[in-house]
DNA sequence: GTCTATATAGTGATAGAC
DNA sequence: GTCTATCACTATATAGAC
């Protein structure tokens, strides 16, 4: 995906100037900055601020889709599956958490891509639902209101990336291991 | 604390705004047009852009400090400091979920007050965790790592806003008694 | 691929009339 | 308390030389 190009170099950096600040309060000077070169350079590679932040997004937001599609199509139990999404939420965060923070604070700032982004997240927010519903029904998790489930599951899932990069050495292996147990079983003895 | 003068009606006005779309990308117009005044005209109540931002901020920190000192202070279990810090949430939440947006997503644009936040900020994760670290060693809480316990709380809690005006009639009570239920045992059966 | 120079449209904020 | 007019600055983006 990444193929280390002058462009792929300048939507790095400017999603990491995203998560600092925020996209509205980065500039293109910005980011020429921290890349070395002029802000007019900048427009050799890209078209626009805006197509910067398209692409962070929309790619991680894919990544989302195709694999909460594989896990819902799965045969697995309703725990298997909640385990695979928030491993699937582990692993993105840990390969791309600047993005993540943009999908995360910056999505209302798209603009031509923004209908289909919308899409994306009610979709995937919808596979969630049913994954708990159906464990619901067939007595694998706890008849409670599934609302307050998934939002507690996502808002934590979601927010990973502030925690992960401010801990530089947290081992993935530990947080697959920990996480699950925390969120599925509770924390009361 | 709302006195319902004109400059209280610009903060509210403003921290709706700021929600929607973050501090930068609001302008003083935005506002201004939403008051259905002319920009100018807010300057005869606020100093500037950036005290808006302050007073919305700390105002909602301060509350959050002294409620935690209370609860930290309590001689009750863990378990009833953990209820009543989800309760905290809840109240403050409900009764200002706009600033609560500010809070967790402007604050590095933040100026003069950016350390004073930062210091309250830090000061409640530590009493949070302490909490936390004095119901694992008396036995209340799981013997896991008190981080990842303290990053899955906070992060649905500090993101309650987002959920609660999304569905405008969420019963403040019945929330109460969910929260916790989720959050500290667990859904798995 | 980068530069300088520049066009065009905002931005927060002030002065002073009503 | 609000307005019009305006200032000084900064934003994204383009043109064209090197």
């Amino acid at each position: 995906m990444n193929k280390n190009t002058r462009k792929d170099k300048i939507i790095a950096v400017a999603a990491k100037l995203f998560k600092e600040k925020g996209y509205s309060a980065i500039t293109m000077r910005d980011i020429a900055d921290k890349m070395e070169i002029k802000a007019a350079s900048l427009y050799n590679h890209i078209q626009s601020k805006q197509e910067i932040l398209d692409t962070i997004i929309i790619q991680i937001a894919e990544q989302f889709t195709a694999k909460m599609q594989t896990i819902v199509e799965s045969k697995e139990t309703t725990y298997q599956k909640l385990r695979h999404i928030i491993e699937l939420h582990i692993d993105i965060t840990i390969e791309n958490a600047d993005a993540l923070a943009a999908l995360n604070n910056d999505w209302m700032h798209l603009e031509g891509n923004l209908a289909y982004f919308i899409q994306m997240r009610d979709a995937y927010e919808n596979n969630f639902r049913s994954i708990l519903n159906t464990g619901i029904a067939n007595g694998e998790i706890v008849a409670r209101d599934p609302e307050i489930i998934l939002f507690s599951l996502l808002s934590t899932l979601r927010t990973l990336y502030l925690w992960y990069t401010k801990k530089g050495g947290v081992d993935a292996k530990k947080l697959k291991e920990d996480m699950p147990e925390t969120l599925l079983n509770g924390i009361i003895r």
